[in-house]
DNA sequence: TTTTTTCAATGATTTCTATCATATTTTTCG
DNA sequence: CGAAAAATATGATAGAAATCATTGAAAAAA
């Protein structure tokens, strides 16, 4: 299972402090979080939290990949969106004084901080700047997830598709220029998870987008080829 | 077009205060508020702000519906939701500190406040409580759209319509029991919108619904008159 | 009122996607 | 390593839903 990390890095000194959240807070601020976390390792596969259950904290993780899920009433899962380093996890359920409402599983072994409830809410609600950047955060949120929405009901799979895999590019692309590798194990059911489809389609998609050569297959890996191609047809009219 | 309310109805007296996230401020911050308020009436149609362009604050709607959607790139709709006495509009865009995600269209004629950006602002600073209100209405929106994409991804059209019969019932229903009757039109259009789907399929499924005795048409006018039915198909397993 | 336009209803057809079935490859584990 | 299990791949088929086409009804405009 999880198991403590001797060397508890202190936030003040944390390297992924810099993209995350945090960077609002003041030195000090910083460090009454940093004497109440908790760093912890996990493996791929381990749970972080499950869907309605209470939330006991944040996490900020700071490093490893973690995806957040909903489980349909279907059994499928819809993953919402994937975090990575520099990311927080769970404070719209701290915030919204609900249960959780999805579930989030380690991808790719991670190390993630845990933040008791109360230091983070301490520390929110005695800082107005880090208050108005979470407000920020959650707001953004609300218009990504209405053009997630709006991508689901209106696109079809093969665009929905297309467009998921320019956007694994940019945040999980190695490489540069044309030619870019998905430094990213995602199973094809877990892609038929973030584009809301059963994996045989997922699996027929790629194999039509290797031949059309917008795209290649190492095994689990997929290297983008063809990131205009695959704009062309992730747009509706092109 | 729209015009001024003469009598401008001060927040403090507002019968619809109580409903909204209003109910939170002092007296006399509220009183700050209406200072700066523009109460305006709409009639259907109008549009009460486009995706894309800046907020300068925020709405309240005092009466009246707004659908708030966005258009996709083959052109049609899809709503959001709809917004009704009490509820705030616009703040997510406010906070996020970007361009409306989304646009909101009048679909009743309505009364609705116009709050400035700066006097909204300022009160929410300078008042913790509303604040966090805020904050929790955000984080409970990022729920509920997580829950409509998971629907729209792994449900059939007949249960996500099922669903939203059963909501708008739950909304806009008069009468108690187990008939009850939408008091809200809307054309199928827009009902499409609200699903994710085309016209005709929900015109095919209301049909279908009729025949199965779960409601009634008059007009664009919906009845309910079996919810339970209607559960029993909005649901995967039933 | 009559005319025109918009909206609702329904049928026919096509397209897309899910599901089922099976083979092949890869990974896991004894 | 080799057997078993899991994941990927591909074909066949069925089902759901979109699109196209037409008619009828209701609402708006002349």
């Amino acid at each position: 299972m999880s198991n403590n990390q001797s060397p508890n890095t202190p936030c003040e000194l944390c390297a992924s402090r810099k993209f995350s959240l945090f960077s609002e807070l003041s030195e000090s601020q910083v460090c009454t979080i940093s004497d109440h976390k908790n760093l912890i390792s996990h493996r791929k596969g381990q749970i972080l939290y499950y869907e309605g259950t209470r939330p006991l904290g944040i996490f900020c993780i700071n490093g490893g990949v973690v995806k957040v899920y909903k489980t349909a009433s279907n059994g499928k899962e819809q993953i919402i969106h994937l975090s990575q380093k520099g990311d927080f996890l769970g404070y719209a359920a701290l915030l919204g004084e609900e249960n959780y409402t999805n579930s989030a599983m380690i991808i790719e072994d991670a190390k993630i901080c845990f933040i008791p409830r109360e230091s983070f809410l301490n520390t929110l609600f005695s800082n107005t700047m880090f208050f108005k950047r979470i407000t920020k955060a959650l707001s953004n949120e609300i218009g990504v997830m209405e053009e997630k929405l709006t991508d689901a009901t209106q696109k079809s799979i093969r665009e929905r598709l297309a467009y998921l895999l320019l956007q694994l590019a940019q945040s999980y692309g190695i490489d540069g220029g044309e030619s870019q590798r998905i430094d990213l194990v995602l199973s094809r059911e877990e892609i038929a998870g973030m584009v809301g489809t059963a994996t045989e389609s997922v699996i027929r998609l790629l194999s039509e987008f290797k031949k059309d050569n917008l795209i290649e297959l190492e095994g689990k890996r997929i290297i983008i080829k063809d990131k205009r191609g695959l704009a062309r047809l992730s747009d509706f009219y092109a």
